[in-house]
DNA sequence: GCTATATGTATACCAGGTGCAGAAATCTCC
DNA sequence: GGAGATTTCTGCACCTGGTATACATATAGC
């Protein structure tokens, strides 16, 4: 049997595939009925396969959504671990976070193309999809805290209070990104906004929040 | 008809004891058998009313547990607001949050009465209710924000971000000192360390993340 | 007391999610 | 290439949270 990439096995490759069929008729029927309207028992007649095996693939609806963002995690974690030398922890996210933005890739809120913001609206529109994603923080919270300890020298406590600082701010650009993109401003004019901003917040965390003005 | 306080109507008291005796039946059932082992029949049976009664008065199961907790989500942004004359926000926050851990305010996490911690042990366990919890610091924020926006004269970018951070951190000390009293360790035991933390925090939310070391 | 209205109830229903027993496909080894 | 062990899929029944409908009951205000 000479197949091009033998090193799979067949059920292997079967499960990838019965993975990607549910996602692909979930999102396509979610992106035009809405994420409430469609019932997962139509999700899988779609992808034909039984209720109970898609919830062999995926352990709850709002996950034939989220799954896919499941990488970025991780991502701010990443940066740091892989920082270069002589560089700061805030330094190596405010770079990234710049190029994300240059790139305008779709965790920055800067991306414009119909399907992303279609299903980015659909999100929003979401309470459970909302509450899913707010996981999603906890643990890049959670993983950031680690590489910031390893990596950084930093003791547990100061490790997790930049982590939730950091993300918390990094979520906060997004969102505002997101709200005014989905309100119908173009990705490129918000552009030099958001690159200001970005920069605005870092300095906000690199300097901290003493400048806060008393009340008068 | 002499009632001693005739002010709300009869309609309005048989409401507010309606409400009380669910929340009651609920909590006492939870506590014993766990949130996840008890119907929301059950309780509305223990309560002597109908499950569609019961939600009318909490839209969901999860707010049962937490519509104790609804008067913090507006608490920072109170304080912040109440603040004396030529104090910063972040002098008034740091203030409250050390009231806090001195008089043991479960909301910090220093407490360890059997009850709160049965109840915070609950809470911590249960998936939905952690979720329902996020939705409180999300209120949070967005309270926090409107309350520096409004009384420190800051741009709604920068008031923003320093509301994300500083709950964030409030929200850090908090896990903290809950995870250390659920574990066992006495609230009167932890409260020094407390004490030193949430110092340590603040002294990070004023003076900034800019000693994070780079990479050696 | 009488009536408009707010509140509560019973019942049926829908959707997400799980447990179970057995069918069907895949793998393994001969 | 086939037999048996193993994994995966399926169909079905079932539970629970939550809602719609239609009807009963109690309160408020006259």
């Amino acid at each position: 049997m000479g197949v091009v990439d033998g090193k799979p096995g067949l059920r292997e490759r079967k499960k990838q595939r019965t993975h990607a069929a549910i996602s692909e008729a979930a999102i396509t029927l979610f992106l035009e009925h809405g994420f409430n309207q469609v019932s997962v028992a139509q999700v899988a007649e779609a992808a034909e396969v039984s209720k109970r095996t898609l919830f062999a693939y995926f352990p709850a609806k709002e996950d034939l959504v989220v799954h896919r963002l499941a990488d970025h995690e991780t991502e701010s974690a990443r940066v740091v671990r892989a920082r270069p030398p002589r560089t700061t922890p805030l330094t190596a996210l405010r770079e990234h976070v710049l190029k994300g933005l240059r790139e305008r890739d779709p965790i920055t809120g800067l991306n414009d193309h119909p399907q992303i913001l279609k299903l980015t609206r659909m999100i929003l529109d979401t309470p459970s999809l909302v509450a899913r994603m707010a996981r999603f923080k906890d643990g890049a919270e959670r993983a950031l805290a680690q590489a910031l300890r390893e990596t950084a020298d930093t003791p547990e406590l100061t490790a997790r209070l930049a982590a939730v600082q950091i993300v918390a701010v990094q979520w906060s650009l997004a969102q505002d990104n997101t709200a005014r993109v989905t309100y119908g401003e173009p990705a490129d004019e918000r552009y030099a906004g958001a690159v200001a901003d970005a920069e605005h917040a870092f300095a906000l965390l690199e300097n901290g929040l003493r400048h806060l003005p008393p009340r008068k």
